[in-house]
This record gives structure tokens, C-alpha cells and sequence, in this order.
DNA sequence: TATCCTCGAGTTCC
DNA sequence: CTCGAGGATA
């Protein structure tokens, strides 16, 4: 090793070099202690160079390197985990809380791929952990990083901490060149038991549950904090994949095992629902004694080929689902009842209760939904809880719905005190007084005062700072309601105005409570970041009712310009003309949400405040999906008649991921009609058109020649 | 017109 | 995570 030259006294030149020495260093040092479990270097040096790289970057940051070593796998930043983009999304499952709704998911399958109840179609079985789930992935055989779902498409980069754990090979013989495992880590309990029993003997923190002891251990940024946590990993799933591992799920997870991750032995092959239920009550039968932490069973299509044919709906796949067990019930007094206003002016009651435990989480808050769910009635005015009502003062039966939200389930009118009053629900938004009212045939009451309404107005904010919209880093919930409070952002265009308005040397927002140099000039960073934002994002941050992140996405890719789409917006004002029809069309586009977005352009003083915003951004036009190669790339197609290989949903799905626009009408526009037995009036139609027909197979050929 | 499916908007706790 | 409602479909 060389010598150490003060770092204050390094020249530029002799800084680069010392910068690609350590990195040199520093990765070789990485891979022996990874891969070998024998550093050649002991913690302290390896820390001290760490520190030297981080502290020269920090002089000459200029100079920081693309394979920095304080990028690098296995580094934590110390102010928190990098972040990886999974190269396959991780979603999460559907559920199903009874028979019935297995029974549906079958058959939902089955009517998807056009089986009949006497094709065989096979399901796996296997519990499902109540962890976190985790993605390993390894490229010839070397665990190159482990990254957390996080919102299921990026995630945060653990891999020092995953590779303390002994259920997780560090490398892998005979797979395939890439390969991404995903499984859950947990912990069991006795380690959670005697883990609790440590951290109170030392005054550390103790844990409310196995789960949250496997997350806070896995979340350390201290790698040998996790060491010292006994955690574990059961692989079930895999993403990104070089070559298949088996043409079935159960062929998958034998593979998964066989090179050498631990699967979980209840994992079982089922011929149908029967079968699956069967296996449900085993498993629950079986749960007390299993020493580890399981919320249900899930249930996967088997044939590989067949999950693919079934593909993913926007958050889940469609070929799998969990059968959760039954929420944990608790007893507890409803101290009484606030109401919420949304950023639609939405009127939400909360629960607000004793605190009780329920599942191993203390719960003092529990939605109660809208009017009607008070009184006792569902939308569709049926009784639930047998009718009863909810009152402040009584016990009330709390479960946490999906293990998540907490809900009440029945109150105990044995208990009533006998004061007790039905709930008014009230007819003026409690923040600003407004009129709040209540649409015939809606569930919601909303308040009418729009943006002179606070709480709409904060609420539309923290919206457009939100994941999905503008996601902007150091700009969350509590930040926006301080500046809005304060006057400083009262609309979004505020926002990328900001530093010019009060960021003058930063010394009026650092003499601010809770921020300094370093926070404010993150936050500035972080605004700078999202000027450049796709065109979906900004639709999407504009909070218009009805228009969510899957709407918005179309809406972008339909227009593709901000411009095009603010001119159609404009024209289409009146609700008629071709540029309203223009914007029916769009598929997932009807009449409620055309005039909901529509609407956002004709107020003035909305209008004014959007182009207050686009005047601060560089707004990225939206790309179509690269469908270059593909055939069909464009081109408007109508399925009808009778489809034999597929469903009309499948076939639409394909269409579409091909770049396709699947039509239900044929008109002039239309490119392809797909014609099956049984075509009447649209093959005609077509044929006056001459629009270019085929039959089922003729398309399948086209579509398969990529 | 009725039914099914998907999406949006609301929710808690860590 | 659930509910309600909008949109597509039969």
C-alpha cells in the first residue's frame, strides 16, 4: 500500500489515481470476504479505506468514479440503502378469504383460457410466509445484489445484509447466467423470542412480531447488526431468468432447491380446488406447531406456459392468488369519531379508539368508510353487522382487514351505555364550513369548497408530491402541509419556484425548524430532479377525479404531447366535436372521466394554475412500448365471431402488447378484421370497407413470425 | 340493461 | 387492503 498523503494535501492528479487504486482494491477485497467467508483484510482496515475513498470523493467530487466502490454492491450509503430498479416488477397476489372465492379463482382461469371443467389444470400449494420478500440476483452463479420489493418496482439494495444470512447461497452451480430468486425472509419463533429477550436485558428495542423483528434486522445499515440476527429465507418465485428452470412451478421450486436454497416443505402439487382447500386445512391445522409466522396458503397455476398465456392484470398476476387465513379479532371502546376531508373533498369518518392489540399491532385508529357503513348498511343498502350501527361510547369488535387495515366488525349493544346517541354525520365540511353534500346514488359526502377548502387544497398537494406523481425526494406529506401552512406553496407551480422565492443562501428555509444546509439543498436537488417528468406522471399529478395512475398512462400515450393533450382538452370543452370524440375512444376512457378531465381545463382559475405549472417543466413526451418488429405495431384490429385458441381477452391482451389497438366496432380506421365461425354483420361491413380479414390462425401466424 | 372487471380513492401502522 | 363506481361487454 502506498503511503497516506493527507487528503487536504492531495493534487487533483494524485487523487484520480488513488481513487482507481481503491476501487481496485476495495472490490477485490469485497469479492474474497463475499464469496470466500475468509477476508483477506480485517473489518478496520477495509472500513479505513472505505473512509478514505468516501472522504476523497468528497474533496474532488468531481472526479468520483462510475464503479465508485461507495456505489457498489454490498455498500450501504451511510444516510440510508441505494436504490435498484427490479428488471422484473414485483407485484403482489390477489386473495380470496373462503372456498367460494377459490372456487371462482378456478374458474376465472379457466374461462380466461377457454378450459372446460374437465381439462385438468393443476394448481401448487405452498404457505404463505408472513416476512418480507426479498429478490437475489445472480449472474454465472454470483450473488450480485439483493434488493427489497419496496413498491414493487424499485427497491432498496440490502445485499450486505442478505448475504449474512445463512439460508442465502452466495453463489450457484449450473444455473443460468442470470437468474433473479425471490422468496420471503423471516424469522422464527423462537429466534424472535430470544432475540426480544437480548434486546431488553441490553435496554435495546424490543420487537411487536416476528415480521417486524425480520424487517427491522434486514433494514440495518450496519451489515454485522444483521449478522448477528437470525434470520432466514424460504425462495418460492423467481424474476428476471437467462433460460427457464422447469416447464412447471413445482419443476421450479425442485430446481430452486436443488441448487441450494431452502423451499418450503408444505409445497404440494393439487388437481383442483378440492385438492387446494384440503391443503389449506392441513396447513391451518398445522399452524400453531410450524414455529414460524404464516398469514395463509397461495395457490399458482402449475404450467408455466399457461402462466405466461395468463399474464399480469395492473398490480397482480392472474394466475395466482392467497387464501388468507381468518383476521385475529379484538374487543375494544370507540372513544369517538373525526372526520377526514380527501383531496376530492371526500368526508372520511375514523374510528378513534382505546388502543388494543390486534395481530401484534397496537391499533387506535380504524376507518369506518362513509355514511352508510355507520348506520349499518352497505352501498347497495344491505345490512352488515346484522343491521347495527356504530356509537361513540361502545365496544366495538376490530380485526385488521388483510392483516393491514383496521376495520370494526360488530358492536356489542349489551354494552351500550345507555346515553349513547346515534352519529350524526355532519353536512358541513368540519375545515372550511363549505356546503358538503351528497350526490343521489353516492356513497360519499364531499365538501363543495374546492381549493378554498385547506384540506383539499394540502391534500391535492401531497398528491402531486406522491409516489406516481412527482415522487419528489425530501418533499413528503409533513414538508407540504409546513409550507402551505406557512404560505410559501399553496399551489404546485409553488413548488419549482421555491428556491427562487426563499432559498436566497438558504438561510431562510435553514433558520427553519428541522432543516439545515444539507436538508434544504436536498430538497432543492430533489425539485431539480423532477423537472424533467413524463408526460403520464404530470396527467397524473394533477389530481383530476377519476384519473388514476393506470388513466393517466393512457391518457399520455394516447396524446403524447403535452401540448396535443392540453389543445384536445381545450377543444373538447363542449362535450361533443371530434375532439371529445377523439378522447371517448381511448380505450378505459368513458364519458364520466372525459368530462372530469375536460372539466380541469375549463375552470380558469384550474387552467391558470396548470400553466403556471408546465411553465416550470420539460415535460417528456410519452413513448409508445418499442413494438418495432412487430407486425402489427399500430394498427387498429377487430376480433369477431368465435375465437377457438384463445379468449377474446386473451386475444385482446396479446393484441395490445404487440402495439396493437384492439377496436370493437370496425370502421374506416380499421387496419386488421380477425374473423371467427359465426362472423356476421362486421366481416360484411369489412368486406364493403375492404378491410383486410383473416381468420384466427392467419393471425396467430402473423403475430408469431417476430 | 345487467354483469363482470378494473381502477381510483380512501384507509393504518411501521 | 377494501369498497364503490366507471367502463367494457354480452
Amino acid at each position: 500500500m502506498t503511503s497516506k498523503i493527507a487528503i487536504d494535501a492531495l493534487s487533483e492528479a494524485e487523487a484520480k489515481l488513488e481513487l482507481a487504486r481503491l476501487a481496485v482494491e476495495l472490490s477485490a477485497a469485497n469479492a474474497a470476504y463475499y464469496t470466500e467467508d475468509n477476508p483477506d483484510l480485517t473489518d478496520d482496515a477495509y472500513d479505513a479505506l472505505k473512509r478514505r475513498n468516501s472522504a476523497i470523493e468528497k474533496r474532488f467530487s468531481h472526479l468520483k468514479r462510475d464503479d465508485s466502490p461507495s456505489d457498489q454492491v454490498g455498500a450501504a450509503p451511510a444516510d440510508g440503502f441505494s436504490k435498484i430498479a427490479h428488471e422484473v416488477a414485483m407485484l403482489s397476489l390477489s386473495n380470496a378469504f373462503d372456498a367460494e372465492d377459490v372456487m371462482d379463482f378456478d374458474g376465472r382461469i379457466r374461462k380466461y383460457l377457454g378450459l372446460s371443467t374437465d381439462t385438468d389444470l393443476g394448481f401448487t400449494a405452498e404457505p404463505k410466509i408472513d416476512g418480507l420478500s426479498l429478490s437475489l440476483r445472480y449472474e454465472d452463479g454470483q450473488l450480485v445484489h439483493a434488493v427489497t420489493r419496496g413498491d414493487g418496482a424499485v427497491g432498496e439494495n440490502v445485499t450486505s445484509n442478505a448475504l449474512t444470512i445463512s439460508d442465502i447461497p452466495h453463489t450457484l452451480q449450473d444455473c443460468p447466467k442470470v437468474l433473479e430468486v425471490r422468496g420471503e425472509v423471516y424469522m422464527s419463533h423462537a429466534d424472535f423470542t430470544a432475540l426480544n429477550e437480548r434486546q431488553s436485558e441490553r435496554g435495546g428495542k424490543v420487537f411487536a412480531n416476528p415480521r417486524n423483528a425480520a424487517a427491522g434486522s434486514l433494514r440495518q445499515l450496519d451489515a454485522e447488526i444483521t449478522k448477528s440476527r437470525p434470520l432466514r429465507f424460504f425462495a418460492y418465485a423467481w424474476g428476471a431468468l437467462s433460460d427457464p428452470l422447469a416447464p412447471t412451478q413445482m419443476g421450479a421450486i425442485t430446481r430452486l432447491k436443488e441448487l441450494g436454497f431452502s423451499t418450503n416443505p408444505l409445497t404440494v402439487l393439487c388437481d383442483g380446488p378440492e385438492a387446494m382447500l384440503a391443503h389449506y386445512a392441513k396447513i391451518e391445522e398445522q399452524r400453531a406447531t410450524l414455529g414460524y409466522d404464516i398469514d395463509g396458503v397461495v395457490y399458482k397455476v402449475d404450467d408455466l406456459a399457461l402462466q405466461d398465456r395468463l399474464g399480469f392484470r395492473s398490480t397482480t398476476p392472474r394466475w395466482a392468488i392467497a387464501h388468507k387465513f381468518p383476521a385475529e379479532l379484538a374487543w375494544t371502546r370507540l372513544e369517538g369519531i373525526d372526520i377526514q376531508v380527501g383531496r376530492t373533498g371526500a368526508l372520511s369518518p375514523v374510528a378513534r379508539l382505546q388502543p388494543v392489540t390486534v395481530g401484534g399491532v397496537v391499533v387506535s385508529n380504524a376507518t369506518l368508510h362513509n355514511e352508510d357503513y355507520i348506520k349499518g348498511l352497505d352501498s347497495k343498502g344491505q345490512e352488515i353487522r346484522g343491521g347495527k350501527d356504530i356509537r361513540v361510547g361502545d365496544w366495538v369488535q376490530v380485526y385488521r382487514a388483510g392483516d393491514v387495515i383496521p376495520k370494526i366488525a360488530d358492536v356489542d349493544l349489551s354494552k351500550r351505555p345507555t346515553d349513547a346517541v346515534p352519529y350524526q354525520f355532519p353536512a358541513i365540511c368540519p375545515e372550511c364550513n363549505s356546503e358538503a353534500l351528497r350526490e343521489p346514488g353516492d356513497a360519499v359526502r364531499r365538501c363543495s369548497g374546492g381549493l378554498i377548502c385547506p384540506a383539499q387544497a394540502v391534500e391535492k398537494l401531497k398528491h402531486f408530491v406522491a409516489r406516481g406523481a412527482f415522487d419528489i425526494e425530501g418533499m413528503g406529506a409533513k414538508q407540504v402541509e409546513q409550507f402551505y401552512v406557512d404560505g410559501w406553496i399553496k399551489e404546485p407551480a409553488d413548488i419549482f419556484t421555491l428556491k427562487d422565492r426563499y432559498g436566497q443562501g438558504l438561510q431562510q428555509l435553514k433558520n427553519r425548524e428541522g432543516w439545515g444546509e444539507k436538508s434544504a439543498n436536498n430538497l432543492f436537488q430533489g425539485i431539480e430532479d423532477k423537472r424533467n417528468i413524463p408526460l403520464g406522471r404530470v396527467i397524473f399529478a394533477l389530481g383530476i377525479r377519476h384519473v388514476g395512475d393506470a388513466a393517466s398512462n393512457l391518457l399520455a400515450l394516447h396524446y403524447e404531447t403535452w401540448d396535443a393533450f392540453e389543445a384536445a382538452m381545450v377543444d373538447a370543452q363542449k362535450h361533443e366535436g371530434p375532439a371529445w370524440d377523439d378522447l371517448i375512444d381511448v380505450d378505459g376512457v368513458g364519458a364520466v372521466m372525459a368530462g372530469s378531465v375536460v372539466s380541469a381545463f375549463a375552470q380558469s382559475g384550474e387552467r391558470a394554475s396548470i400553466d403556471r405549472l408546465v411553465a416550470q417543466l420539460n415535460i417528456i413526451p410519452a413513448e409508445r412500448a418499442d413494438t418495432s418488429g412487430s407486425p402489427v405495431a399500430g394498427k387498429t384490429v377487430v376480433f369477431t365471431g368465435t375465437l377457438e385458441k384463445m379468449t377474446r381477452a386473451e386475444a385482446k391482451a396479446r393484441a395490445e402488447r404487440l402495439g396493437a389497438k384492439v377496436s370493437g366496432s370496425v370502421s374506416a380506421k380499421t387496419d386488421i378484421l380477425i374473423a371467427g365461425p359465426g362472423a356476421g354483420s362486421k366481416a360484411k361491413k369489412a368486406a364493403d370497407l375492404g378491410v383486410q380479414t383473416m381468420d384466427e390462425d392467419g393471425w396467430l401466424a402473423l403475430i408469431n413470425a417476430v
